[in-house]
RNA sequence: GGCCCGGUGGUGCAGUCGGUUAGCACGCCAGCCUGUCACGCUGGAGGUCGACGGUUCGAGUCCGUUCCGGGUCGCCA
């Protein structure tokens, strides 16, 4: 049978010479530097130790064996000749007496090299996901984030929540994503969902008195992927809290991941808390987004009154938004090509002009822009060598254009963003109600379980006519890092009256919220504590912590874009047996 | 579903204005090398250039269609 090891790949050192040990792992390399000398690189999870063959039987044996085999080896540890400061394992070596092999590949040809797997296709890497993850560069982020989450579960312990989980087959909620639907075998015709997020259950727990709540929570929901956005599944850090405010969710968020970006982030430097505070709107007007990237240090201005009416007809009857950048130096190549992209993503194009060395106002828009120079010049503040990007268009289009458009900046020019560093936000005072494009009516902004700042008074109002609906915010919160939406929550609306009334704002009524939300709105009428909560995204956490850019560098099997596990080959077709049971026949589409 | 980018030996990439034998690096195989560690040296195998159709004397290259992958918009309470 085979011998256990004695020690790791990675544990021994300069004075462990002289013991004779057992070593497990994979053949990642071998160099032969004569016809009965060779180096062997043997690699576990914990790191590299190099054997040295010295008998040609050994050398036969090695030579028998295709890289990645598993292998067990017996040997001397001795002082390395010659030592390599690089490896940790790097000033011994064991010279192995005995040889088994564990576990044969059967291949000399492997679908990517495993040390540079990162560099191969990604599809071809998730097929072999398992010859992936063999690369420490790719397995170090599945192991960071196993330290990350185990920090998260202590700190969120300490601060007095409890673990608790939720079930993964549950009823279907009528709002937000598209569901993963379960038929159900016992009952013909209908489906479980998988949870979109444990939001309701989350809020009964509150409802039966359990005080802090936290989960490492499975969320599904079937939309479509993106580069911080798998499809599918994913995990938040669930957490809600009874008989509390906005204040105190964001003070335990704080204390929580703070420390959390000191330890694990890359960047050094991590915003300080309390964390900055912006009001959606102020978020809006200066940094065209909810979810603003402060390490861009520009910020939009309103140039409506300036430029509205210098006769550029794009600009006619529009808002205008203008950002300033000074000691602008990108080539005309760079902005045209930034110009583009910002149409591409914001569906919109941006104008500029320049002011060269001299004072003159140049390029793009700039012969536009001439007859109201010094005014435009004072207003702007605008320095020899300043870039002026515009955009017009409705309110929100103008904002949102601009928006793309900073960050697009912050990305060309260094010396306007720092780029090493965690920069930390709240955005606070959402509204609670919007114009919905499509119906033209008024609907609700995010979700409808948020408290209206005013409470049941500033919605009667409303109701009334007495205030613009538009004007209420609600106790919704969410935490942005260096742009990306990183958690969101809310104070919840724990009191059924108010529910209804706001249900009514948007022509629902007491009967649609029991419909929608039978259990938590019979609970509540059961006596409920004030509660509030949060779910920062434990996938987008850990992509910030490491500084990768796609999510599926931090998730253990991820699927691609279009959903698909093609390791395992899901989703798949299934037998026709297994249909029947659960009442399903598959209709062909043409 | 729309738009953008890509698809060339196992892997990553180059391939000019359409031109005759499709290059390079890594990997693989064989040989050499007694201190390598991204080992080195010599030689070798390995390609229907994603697929189909078209233009042309001639297509990796141009055109059309389509498939696949990534990005992005829609979508994500």
């Amino acid at each position: 049978m085979t011998q256990s090891r004695t020690h790791n790949c990675g544990e021994l050192r300069l004075s462990d010479a002289g013991k004779t040990v057992t070593l497990v792992g994979w053949m990642e390399n071998v160099r032969e530097v004569g016809a009965s000398l060779a180096f062997v690189v043997l690699r576990d999870f914990y790191g590299t130790t190099q054997l040295v063959i010295e008998s040609e039987d050994m050398m036969k044996t090695v030579k028998s064996i295709n890289k990645e085999s598993t292998i067990s080896i017996t040997g001397v540890v001795r002082e390395r000749a010659s030592k390599n400061p690089k490896l940790a394992t790097g000033e011994i070596e064991v010279v192995p007496s005995e040889l088994r092999i564990l576990g044969r590949c059967r291949y000399n040809e492997l679908p990517f090299e495993i040390n540079r797997s990162r560099d191969a296709d990604e599809a071809v890497r998730l097929k072999y996901r398992y010859l992936d993850l063999r690369n420490p560069a790719v397995k170090r982020n599945i192991v960071l984030r196993c330290n990350v989450v185990a920090a998260l579960r202590k700190a969120m312990t300490e601060q007095g929540f409890l673990e608790i989980t939720t079930p993964i087959l549950t009823a279907s909620s009528p709002e937000g994503a598209r569901d993963y639907l379960v038929p159900a075998r016992k009952h013909p015709g209908k489906f479980y969902a998988l949870p979109q997020a444990p939001q309701q259950f989350k809020q009964l727990l509150m409802t039966s008195g359990f005080d802090r709540y936290f989960q490492i929570a499975p969320c599904f929901r079937d939309e479509d992927a993106r580069g911080d956005r798998t499809p599918g599944e994913f995990y938040q850090l669930d957490m809600e809290m009874a008989f509390a405010e906005q204040d105190d969710v964001l003070g335990v968020l704080e204390r929580v991941l703070e420390p959390v970006f000191r330890e694990f982030g890359i960047y050094k430097r991590v915003t300080p808390a309390p964390f900055r505070r912006i009001k959606f709107n102020d978020a809006m007007e200066r940094y065209g987004t909810d979810k603003p990237d402060l390490r861009i240090d520009l910020e939009i201005t309103d140039a409506t009154a300036l430029l509205a009416n210098i006769g550029f007809e794009p600009f006619a009857g529009n808002v205008v938004k203008a950002i300033v950048v000074s000691d602008f130096n990108a080539t005309r190549k760079q902005i045209d090509k930034l110009v583009a992209d910002v149409e591409v993503q914001a569906g919109q194009k941006p104008y500029w002009f320049r002011m060269d060395e001299n004072g003159e106002l140049v390029g793009g828009i700039a012969k536009f822009v001439q007859p109201v120079k010094e005014q435009i010049v004072e207003a702007l503040r605008l320095q020899p060598n300043c870039f002026v990007g515009v955009t017009a268009g409705k309110k929100s289009v103008a904002q949102k254009t601009a928006g793309v458009l900073r960050v697009k900046l912050g990305n060309l020019c260094p010396n306007h963003m720092d780029k090493e560093q965690y920069q930390f936000c709240w955005i606070v005072d959402f509204p609670m109600y919007e114009i919905g494009e499509e119906s033209g009516e008024l609907e609700f902004c995010h979700n409808p379980f948020s408290m209206p700042n005013g409470g049941l008074e500033v919605l009667e109002k409303a109701a009334r006519g007495e205030i613009d609906p538009l004007t209420i915010t609600a106790f919704q919160y969410d935490l942005v890092i260096n742009g990306y939406e990183s958690a969101s929550g809310a104070v919840r609306n724990h009191d059924p009256e108010i529910m209804v009334k706001a249900f009514e704002l948007v022509r629902l009524g007491e009967e649609d919220v029991k419909a929608k939300f039978p259990a938590m709105y019979n609970a509540f009428c059961y006596g409920a504590p004030p509660h509030a909560g949060a779910a920062p995204g434990v996938d987008r956490l850990i992509m910030l912590l490491t500084g990768e850019e796609s999510i599926r560098e931090v998730i253990t099997f991820p699927m691609n874009q279009k959903a698909q596990d093609v390791m395992m080959g899901a989703p798949t077709t299934v037998e026709q047996k297994q249909l029947d049971e659960v009442h399903i026949r598959i209709v062909e589409e043409e």
